[in-house]
DNA sequence: CGGTATCCCACAGGATACTG
DNA sequence: CAGTATCCTGTGGGATACCG
């Protein structure tokens, strides 16, 4: 049972399928970066707005539909007075934590290259 | 030195910016998988768009030249007759193995988790 | 084969204004 | 606050043709 040495090019086949299946419910500009910012704690609408830089209110709305279809995000209203309006990550958001570990513990590195590279 | 139970705001500010990182050189729709084709020892321009689904031959050549710029790909020229082309991974798109397997391991996962619920 | 050149357009997404 | 509506632009990327 030994290992990814070198990979066969039927695994690696699969390997672009599964790539392509994540890219097409987390790929794209900012699903990722607004989950990250759900996991920071932003729960409310502008909040997640001014942590995710630059993103605009109509497409942080789209975004946040889109996880809320594939199961990532639950929207809660809570009807006070104002509603108070909360967005939760899912137990199945928490299937990312690799992904997001991986992703940004790779982003910091290369960060951290550039600048030593200058 | 316990971790990762609830990372602190700060952490996850940070974490938000890496992942920002990481999305501007390998986001994007083909970056990823361009990479895993050249992984699956397609080395030809032709082999990698044909392994590639989708992509034309345009885009793979822009995006070829970015992950050259970036450091991950090498473009080496045998001067034979007629000229082959091939386009080689560095040592450092090898720091990418994490990322890509955290990510084709979710996609599997999540697929099936899709089929399943149908 | 390994691309480049052109042309074109759908659509992601920004800006701004507005609403309950 | 939590969005929606409108309008508009940029550009990612497809199609096709062509070249050494």
């Amino acid at each position: 049972m030994h290992e990814t040495l070198q990979p066969t090019s039927n695994e690696c086949t699969s390997r672009l399928a599964s790539i392509s299946d994540a890219l097409y419910v987390i790929g794209g500009k900012w699903k990722l970066r607004v989950i990250v910012s759900l996991r920071e704690n932003n729960k409310r609408f502008n909040e997640i707005q001014r942590s995710v830089e630059g993103i605009s209110a109509r497409v942080l709305s789209a975004e946040l539909k889109e996880l809320e279809i594939n199961g990532f995000v639950k929207r809660v209203v809570h009807p006070q007075t104002p509603v108070v309006v909360e967005y939760q990550l899912t137990p199945y958001a928490d299937t990312l934590s690799g992904v997001l570990e991986t992703l940004s513990d790779w982003g910091a590195m290369h960060r951290n290259k550039l600048r030593s590279e200058r």
